[in-house]
DNA sequence: CGCCAGGTTGATTTCGCTCAAGCAATGTGG
DNA sequence: CCACATTGCTTGAGCGAAATCAACCTGGCG
């Protein structure tokens, strides 16, 4: 199971390097410290689960390092890759504000550290300073459209077009931001999960890779993806998307 | 366009007969005087637009009667049906929350009266009451649960079995509760809309509703269903749903 | 060395889309 | 009252994108 022992890195939330990026950046001193006191810190190997779909909530997870994967999977096996967490994300915050069970598993796909702040205290928090409830309320409205748009993609686009936006969303988050010319990146994602994402089998990722590379709009090389003109993926998503 | 004259019906957020099922149910008399000036009442036909994907936002929107449909529409005119909003729902807050422009349609399907509230009202109200946050939050992330379950179901799901699944939230909600045996309702859309909600073309709707007649789990007679045995139902988009 | 997971490829099938026509109900104007 | 559009829905034929099933690489590792 994961690590109890933070070993080496922020010792509390005073001195957590990710804090400005994620939602206690609000919180004043006194705040902190009841935050730190509602806090363990875990590290998990890749493959483990952090919560599984059904599992009563329990608290909110703060990403310190490393990477994690939320899959949702239904009685038949078939399962999507809905997000990828990065640091200074927070996690299994959907499930706590709805006052639900997790609807989704978390799973880290890198070695990773993460804060667990029991459910009480990140009440308590909201309860008392509206400042973090408007943050959190930005944050599954900007999560909720996300999902509204992915719902009409997936309705409406192809695995390709789908693909490529997947690429450009990548490219933003861990690439190069240029916005022409090549890029080249290292996608984080193994095939089967890059499947997932889109809503596909590995095959049907595998013949749509192989297609790209002869149309020349990307070279995959492993998990290393050289794009010549990222505007061309562009269009692989929006044809008539004018220059 | 819409009638600025609210006639007959509750004159003010006091004597509203839907507030106790919005989240201004929190708010104390102060705070429910403050959201009355903030407040212009509206009408809207059939067909009429409330607000337009990419529009600035407006406000919020209480559904005081009718009925609204919230629309997604991509570049090709390829188009989902998300949400139906009845009397007590309230419409356009997730723009409003992520502080983004519309990200989607709203469009009366019948006759509608709406109350507006506007933005430095909600916004004002939100900053001083924790509550009314909460209650937004526990509304914005159950939506966000539902709207990954649909992307997981739209990956895996058979058309049929979306529909299945379609027939039950519609019964749910505007039919008779009863859990087993037959049922009979009304259905509040047309085939296009039916189609468009779970992501399908009209003629496979059409296809589908008639396959399911020969298979004898629902009959269609226009808008009306009658469906013999609910949990056959059930069973079509849960198939290995043991009893 | 042999095994195994991850990935690719091929052959085949199928589900659902597209295009096109037909039909019933409703409306409209002469 | 009839010719006619119009709208919502159904039906048919054909096609195509992607899933499925199955085999087969390939590189890492015990």
């Amino acid at each position: 199971m994961a690590d109890q022992n933070p070993g080496q890195g922020s010792l509390n939330c005073f001195t957590c390097q990710a804090r400005d990026r994620t939602e206690w950046c609000v919180l004043d001193d006194a705040e902190l410290e009841l935050l730190n006191k509602g806090r363990v810190t875990k590290e998990y190997l890749p493959g483990e689960v952090i919560f599984h779909e059904g599992d009563p909530c329990r608290g909110v997870f703060c990403l310190e390092t490393g990477m994690v994967g939320v899959r949702k999977t239904d009685a038949d096996g078939n399962s999507v890759l809905l997000y990828l967490v990065t640091p200074g994300d927070t996690l299994g915050y959907r499930a706590m504000l709805a006052g639900e069970d997790y609807r989704a598993s978390a799973e880290a796909l890198e070695p990773t550290r993460i804060c667990v702040i029991d459910v009480p205290t990140v009440r308590s928090l909201l309860e008392h300073n509206p400042a973090l409830g408007l943050r959190y309320l930005k944050r599954v409205s900007m999560s909720l459209g996300n999902a509204e748009e992915k719902i009409l993609h997936n309705a409406t686009l192809s695995v390709r077009a789908r693909f490529a936006h997947l690429l450009l969303v990548l490219i933003d988050k861990y690439g190069e931001k240029s916005t022409d010319g090549p890029t080249e990146f290292e996608l984080p994602l193994s095939r089967h999960d890059l499947a997932s994402m889109i809503g596909t089998t590995p095959e049907s990722m595998s013949r749509t890779i192989k297609k790209m590379e002869s149309d020349g709009v990307a070279r995959f090389a492993g998990r290393t993806v050289h794009i010549p003109e990222i505007e061309i993926l562009v269009q692989e998503f929006e044809p008539d998307h004018f220059v």
